[in-house]
RNA sequence: AGAUCCGUAGCUCAGCCUGGUUAGAGCACUACACUGAUAAUGUAGGGGUCAGCAGUUCAAAUCUGCUCGGGUCUACCA
């Protein structure tokens, strides 16, 4: 008739998981979770996408178990979240694939295959390992909706895509121009920085660099007019080929320099040259300093020089020089026709400036270097790019025309025309120092040749135009861990540069923009009908073959080839052809809120209910990537936080604390982990082990831990509780007992379980999961398995099925049914599990899932911190008790008489007194002796209270604390009392008086002579350890007790079985045996006790030393 | 190079915000005990210059500064 608790051999987690998700896939649980919150408020998460052109790794579980645990909490607490999943699927890392699986390069694109096939190789490629992330999603127990995810290369996603850039063109935020972007002129393109982040590319190198020297214009503002002869400024270079193209020269505004006077080193004339006074050590002998300059020649070894004035960088700002190296292709007026009104070869300054290298003057060749260009522009020094793409000097630069910067063809008779620049400026007294130097340089992963800085042009988002707004926003968003908001994100914010949105690829979302041929007119389309409607206008104005397949069912496809084989007409009548930019996948991403709806075009409600998101939660190497976007788009778009609440999570490293690589062949594989060690338990090690935002050392030996130590204890009190339920057939069919009416160990455990609760909800509700899991581990192993089952066992197999029983089925059912909701978010499995196991024998809930009940709330009613405390001290006392029984070597089933125990206050006695049965019953001992305050038997030992006396004192701090432990008892009993002075001598010389009370003195006990004392902080327990013939016997009797049971256990008895016990004749211990009889017979649960002179049949057991004979007989 | 996180027992981590005099857990190790939850449990033991240096303070693992080591991100250097 009834229903019982299921039993189990032993815990298996991999076949619960397996269970339970049977059973959700049957029920669809996750969309029941959602629809049973169907009109209530919404929580808002976005998922970010992966890539499913790769394989998912360990690193991807501990992200999804975190935005899972938050989804499925705010799921309990009555929030409908809906989480929809998405895939990116454009961008570099899949392009590359393909290109290495068909064994072409960038160049052979659009040659060797068409760039058709190519994309739709890409558009293969970028799905093939779903099942396998599906698969992971599943197992690991991540509910995302992937029935209906965005895709990022789908039409209806491009074309929100194109609403948002033509929203940022209308708003005059999207512009094209020159960037510095790193380049290889071997392979003739631009590289990004992912390119340029693959392992390998940083090579050392060792290249001619050079000292060289600008000779200043002396003018009237600067006082160097002292200075004798021609004046220089030094500045270095590894790169020699850049000098032509110089325009200016960086210093550090706070830097010092120096003027020296010198020989040059090559020709020997005397010179004047300024640079950083910190270097000067890299550039002079000590021993020259002040030398003899009259004597000096060619054949001097030692240089003599002196300095002989110091400035700072912002002086030497605005100072004149001639150019190095004029040619005909860098005359000023060629500047200045490149770029009108430019003002060059002057002292500027810049914050990039350091002494760590070179001479703290930087020569600024604004082409070649981001920082150059940057404050080339800033200064109007102009711009010369004397070297074309192909990496070779171009016409008008005199001798070093048509010549290679650097040997990119592989020319077997190559010189290097860094060493001529560098022999020219030697022997026109320009050089002075030319050594070889090796340093670290990016070179082409695909060519393997050094790689330059190149002017290209580039589609940027002005985004710091909303600079300031988006640090603004910024502020309001709940960063976790907040270091990371205002740290690493909220300083890429103030530095922030516009968004570089180019790439010149080919499977990714294409830039809307047309333009004609001149550059005068362009377009940017902002929906597919708006290109349409311009395919047909386009058609009709240019007439003939123009977008003669476009025009009967309009464009059917946004990517390339075919955007671009569109022609636009413009409004004065002339085509226009599409820019060819493909825009950054981190535009795909970051767009995501608005394109995961196709908004604005559908679904106008749902964004607006969906946007911004209450959470999101990645990797930290996000920050600068979709946390990023999604603000960045959000903010230019709606002048909003895209979202309110990010978690980042740290990187999982290996054991070692080694990042995980394939190459190092240490990556953990996720399905082998959950597969061996199930879902739950692999969670609950990522989740409890370091914080999300720590990195973590993944170890399995760390989920083994998990499971047997907090599962496995959980399951153990499961099963026992199973066990003697089934027996007594407790359903939870009673009436609710109130807590106040149940025995106090179970007051204590709800109390103890109320505050868990609210613990861990205010953990869970700060984003700090940790906490929560540590907490709720520490409820189960501290004190439900370890104090209440313990203490309380008895209860549940002995005894009739009445009050106190129930009160303990009551109280055990109800902390392991909050339990499996307060675990659920982070364990959803076994939480289920025993939430289904608990539920389906006494039907409390009507939910057919712990996911989607209501998290439980604390009842402060049954919250009682003075009985935790009290708890606390039982458990403390009885700690140390034990510990005094190991120390004399008296085992626990001996009964003891007595145990002293003084209290240092009547609160304290009074606390004591209240847990002494529990005491008493933990530690087998007949009595709990509290000794009052005021008893003289003890001896009291007083400690300082530096907290508050530390304050007052300052530096009469020591000498006070030694008197204080000075202290006997009955100063101590009067400092109690009342407030004491404790320097009387010094105060009456008219001396500071030093009053102390109570709250100054900790006040502990000493040693009790003549009895076994343990003390822990201000609790002292002391025992009797003499054991009378009374305790002896008892002992004995409990001794019997234990064996006896142990036969019946090991003979398979049931539970419930009754037996006849027969005991050989001896006398050792029949006294002990008669004496109890009662009690043996009650606990062993025998009939009868009888002892007999021969004994036949039985075992031989050893009770206290003594042998005896026993039989035990099962009744029929 | 800049930013940020981290550094406490052999290992994994608390404690640090709010300074207080014996720095805690768990795992592992050793020994002993317990055994009707038993692939569990208890007790005891060894094991720490709290990365280093300096400062503030009566008092520093805790606050400040610097240095070193590790991770990550960004940048890439004349």
């Amino acid at each position: 008739m009834s229903v019982k608790y299921t039993e189990y051999q032993q815990l298996n987690l991999p076949s619960i998981s397996e269970e339970i998700l049977a059973k959700w896939k049957k029920e669809n649980s996750f969309e029941k979770s959602v629809q049973l919150r169907e009109g209530k408020t919404p929580f808002v998460f976005y998922e970010g996408p992966p890539s499913a052109n790769g394989m998912p790794g360990i690193h991807h579980v501990i992200s999804r178990t975190l935005k899972d645990l938050v989804c499925r909490y705010k799921t309990m607490q009555g929030f409908q979240v809906k989480r929809k999943g998405g895939w990116d699927t454009h961008g570099l890392p899949i392009e590359l694939g393909v290109e290495k699986e068909l064994g072409i390069t960038k160049e052979d694109i659009g040659v060797k295959i068409s760039v058709e096939d190519y994309n739709k190789k890409c558009r293969e490629v970028v799905m093939r390992f779903k099942d396998k992330w599906d698969d992971i999603t599943q197992k690991m127990g991540y509910w995302v909706d992937l029935n209906a995810p965005y895709v990022t290369f789908e039409n209806n996603y491009i074309e929100t895509l194109w609403w948002c850039l033509s929203e940022l063109y209308k708003k005059g935020y999207l512009y094209e121009s020159v960037s510095i972007q790193p380049y290889s002129p071997a392979a003739g393109t631009g590289l990004s920085s992912h390119e340029l982040n693959q392992p390998g590319t940083y090579k050392d190198v060792k290249d001619t660099s050079a000292v060289v020297m600008f000779k200043a214009i002396k003018s009237e503002k600067i006082s160097l007019k002292s200075a004798k002869g021609d004046v220089f400024f030094l500045a270095w270079t590894t790169t020699p080929w850049t000098l032509p193209s110089n325009l200016g020269l960086t210093v550090g505004p706070n830097i010092d320099y120096v003027l020296v006077k010198t020989f040059n080193p090559y020709t020997h004339l005397p010179i004047n040259v300024i640079l950083a006074k910190n270097l000067l050590g890299k550039y002079f002998k000590a021993e020259g300093e002040n030398g003899d300059f009259d004597t000096y020649s060619a054949e001097t070894k030692l240089i003599p020089w002196a300095v002989f004035a110091e400035l700072k960088g912002s002086e030497l700002e605005g100072m004149a020089y001639e150019q190095l190296l004029p040619f005909e292709a860098n005359t000023l007026e060629k500047i200045q026709e490149l770029t009108p009104g430019a003002q060059p070869f002057r002292v500027i300054t810049g914050d990039f400036v350091t002494t760590e290298d070179g001479t703290g003057i930087v020569h600024t060749a604004p082409a070649f270097g981001a920082d150059d260009f940057r404050v080339g522009k800033k200064n109007n020094l102009g711009i010369l790019t004397l070297v074309d793409k192909q990496g070779k000097f171009i016409d008008g630069v005199g001798e070093f025309s048509g010549r290679y910067v650097k040997n990119y063809k592989d020319e077997k008779d190559y010189v290097d025309v860094n060493v001529d620049i560098s022999v020219k400026l030697k022997k026109e007294n320009r050089a002075f120092k030319v050594e070889k130097y090796e340093h670290n340089y990016p070179h082409c992963w695909r060519t393997d040749k050094p790689i330059i800085y190149y002017p290209l042009d580039a589609w940027f988002i002005k985004t710091t135009a909303v600079r300031d707004r988006m640090v603004e926003l910024n502020k309001t968003i709940n960063w976790k861990p907040a270091s990371t908001g205002t740290g690493r994100f909220g300083n890429w914010l103030e530095n922030m540069v516009d968004w570089n949105l180019s790439r010149s690829r080919f499977w990714g979302t294409p830039l809307p923009i047309w333009r004609t041929e001149d550059g005068e007119e362009e377009k940017c389309i902002g929906s597919v009908q708006e290109l349409n409607n311009e395919i047909k206008k386009a058609a009709e104005v240019l007439g003939g073959e123009t977008n003669k397949h476009y025009l009967h069912d309009g464009i059917l496809d946004l990517h390339k080839p075919y955007v671009d084989e569109i022609t636009l007409v413009s409004d004065s009548g002339k085509p226009m052809k599409r820019v060819p930019d493909l825009i950054d996948v981190w535009f795909d991403s970051g767009a995501m809120p608005y394109a995961q709806w196709h908004f604005p075009f559908e679904n106008k409600e749902t964004f607006e209910q969906n946007f911004p998101a209450d959470f999101i939660a990645e990797g930290v190497d996000q920050t600068r990537g979709w946390f990023y976007t999604l603000h960045a788009l959000g903010v230019l778009l709606f002048d909003s936080v895209a979202y309110k609440t990010v978690v980042s999570n740290g990187l999982v490293l290996d054991k070692n604390g080694n990042k995980m690589s394939k190459r190092l062949g240490n990556v953990v594989d996720p399905f082998d982990t959950i597969n061996s060690f199930g879902a739950d338990a692999t969670r609950w090690y990522l989740i409890t082990n370091a914080s999300p935002w720590d990195s973590l050392k993944f170890d399995s030996e760390g989920i083994r831990e998990a499971q047997r130590k907090f599962f496995g204890t959980l399951y153990n009190t499961y099963q026992f509780f199973a066990l003697y339920a089934n027996v007594d057939g407790f359903a939870f069919k009673e009436n609710y007992i109130p807590v106040k009416d149940r025995p106090e160990i179970d007051q204590w455990i709800l109390s103890s379980l109320n505050t868990l609760i609210k613990d861990a909800t205010r953990y869970f509700d700060e984003y700090e999961p940790t906490q929560a899991g540590r907490a709720i581990e520490d409820f189960v192993d501290e004190h439900l398995s370890n104090w209440y089952v313990r203490l309380c066992r008895r209860r549940f197999w002995k005894g009739e099925y009445e009050h106190d029983k129930i009160c303990a089925y009551q109280t055990l059912y109800e902390c392991l049914e909050v339990l499996s909701q307060l675990m659920a978010p982070v364990a959803p499995f076994f939480a289920d599990w025993l939430f289904n196991n608990l539920n389906a024998v006494s039907g409390r809930f009507t939910v057919a899932s712990v996911h989607h009940s209501d998290f439980p709330r604390a009842d402060a009613s049954v919250i009682d911190t003075d009985l935790e405390k009290r708890m606390q001290l039982a458990q403390d006392t009885s700690s140390l008790i034990l510990s005094l029984r190991k120390k004399v070597n008296i085992k626990v089933r001996q009964p003891l008489q007595k145990v002293f125990i003084p209290a240092l206050d009547s609160a304290m006695a009074e606390r004591i007194q209240q847990v002494a049965d529990i005491i008493k019953a933990e530690t087998n001992i007949k009595e709990v002796d509290i000794l009052a305050a005021d008893n003289d038997f003890i001896r009291k030992k007083a400690k300082a209270n530096f907290k508050t006396l530390g304050k007052r004192l300052g530096g009469k701090m020591k000498w006070a604390a030694e008197q204080i432990a000075g202290f006997d008892n009955t100063l101590i009993n009067r400092v109690m009392e009342e407030p004491y002075t404790l320097n009387p001598e010094d105060a009456a010389k008219g001396g500071e008086p030093i009053i102390i009370t109570g709250e100054d003195l900790e006040v502990s006990t000493d040693a009790i002579p003549g009895y076994e004392v343990a003390v822990k902080g201000q609790l002292t327990v002391a025992l009797d350890i003499v054991i009378t013939d009374d305790l002896k016997m008892e002992g004995d009797a409990r001794e019997f007790v234990n064996r006896v049971q142990n036969i019946r256990k090991e003979s398979d008895f049931n539970l419930t079985d009754r037996i006849d016990v027969q005991v050989l004749e001896n006398a050792g211990l029949q006294p002990s045996l008669i004496q109890y009889k009662d009690y043996i017979c009650a606990e062993i649960l025998a009939d009868s006790l009888a002892f007999l002179p021969v004994l036949n049949a039985g075992t031989e057991i050893e009770v206290n030393d003594v042998t005896l004979k026993v039989n035990i007989l099962k009744k029929v």
